[in-house]
DNA sequence: ACCGCACCCTGAGCGC
DNA sequence: TGCGCTCAGGGTGCGG
């Protein structure tokens, strides 16, 4: 799940193979929600034009062009941005994983979840986006132009000011996870680094948003930062689908201390970790670690799990 | 205005 | 072996 991190280490990896090179090709897939830019459109205005630069906004990334345009990416859940090379398990489909002998790791080659591919004018290693689940989204911008979903994003999760969260928090009655969840309040915060980072800060997920001193909130906001760019200097996190764009796994994932730890015992005390639903997401936490305080508000949050009818009827 | 939740998508994992 | 169900979640948009 490529969250602010994940997305920053892309954005250094990627830089040197994107910026100062001129795309000859651009090679699209079928039209599907992720083209938020249809993908001929793309496949016609990129070619010819060089990067100047590559930024990050929260989870957004934005290639500068030479022409004042701005090429947008997202990875969604499952999106992956590498360069032609890289090798990794995680870059392959299960069945193709299992006919592999062991240790062997062909290089990549597209296949049907690559929905983007970008050859250089100098004839170096190209770039390609894979995307699974098409929650990612691929954008072209206009000179000028911009677009609703950035237009939202709050200040950026790494160097936003304690005042930003003290101020959002102020009169809201929802647990403040669902609170860290919102791109609008702090653009880059996702599922796994709002549990990590409440855990640092001793905070359960489930209090009320509005309940937090000016203290916590800003020890809060330093907790996200700390995780955030510990998590950067070991290459992200790698639960399933994310991969460096050297097709390295990120290292974070061997230092969580709650994210899926479910049962495992605390870093900190040794109590079970547990999990409840917030906001329609797993949330993790300890127990004892993390006091809730709202006793009342929290009784909302641990009854027995509500899930959602899946598969039931629809319409013939 | 605020808040909870269904939806989009696909593959892994599990039970039968 | 294989089918069907459940689950994962970033972000949007709708309904209460």
């Amino acid at each position: 799940m490529p969250e602010l991190p994940e997305v920053e280490v892309t954005r250094r990896q990627v830089a040197p193979l994107l910026v100062g090179r001129t795309v000859a090709s651009a090679v699209t897939s079928a039209p599907s929600h992720l083209f938020l830019t249809p993908p001929e459109e793309l496949s016609a205005r990129l070619p010819g034009r060089r990067t100047e630069a590559l930024e990050r906004r929260g989870k957004y990334l934005l290639a500068r062009l030479d022409d004042r345009s701005r090429l947008v990416i997202h990875l969604g859940m499952t999106g992956q941005l590498f360069g032609e090379g890289a090798t990794s398990v995680r870059l392959l489909a299960s069945t193709a994983r299992a006919a592999l002998p062991p240790e062997a790791l062909p290089g990549f080659s597209p296949d049907r979840h690559t929905h983007l591919r970008l050859h250089f004018a100098d004839g170096g290693p190209g770039l390609f986006f894979r995307d699974v689940r098409k929650f990612g989204k691929l954008l072209l911008l206009a000179p000028g132009e911009t677009h609703a979903r950035l237009e939202r994003l709050g200040p950026d999760a790494l160097s936003a000011e304690p005042a930003v969260l003290i101020r959002r928090v102020r009169g809201r009655r929802l647990a403040v996870k669902a609170l860290l969840l919102n791109q609008s309040v702090l653009a880059g915060v996702g599922n796994i680094y709002a549990d990590e980072a409440l855990h640092r800060a001793g905070i359960h997920p489930a209090r009320q948003a509005g309940d937090l001193s000016a203290p916590e909130c800003a020890r809060l906001l330093v907790a996200v930062q700390a995780v955030m760019n510990r998590s950067i200097e070991t290459g992200g996190t790698s639960i399933r689908d994310y991969v460096q764009p050297d097709g390295r796994d990120g290292g974070f994932y061997d230092e969580r201390a709650v994210y899926a730890r479910r049962g495992e015992p605390c870093r900190t005390c040794g109590t079970a970790i547990e999990r409840l639903r917030i906001g329609g997401r797993s949330t993790h936490f300890c127990p004892a670690c993390q006091e809730g305080g709202v006793k009342s508000g929290l009784a909302d949050f641990v009854g027995p799990h509500r899930r959602a009818p899946r598969g039931g009827v629809r319409g013939s």
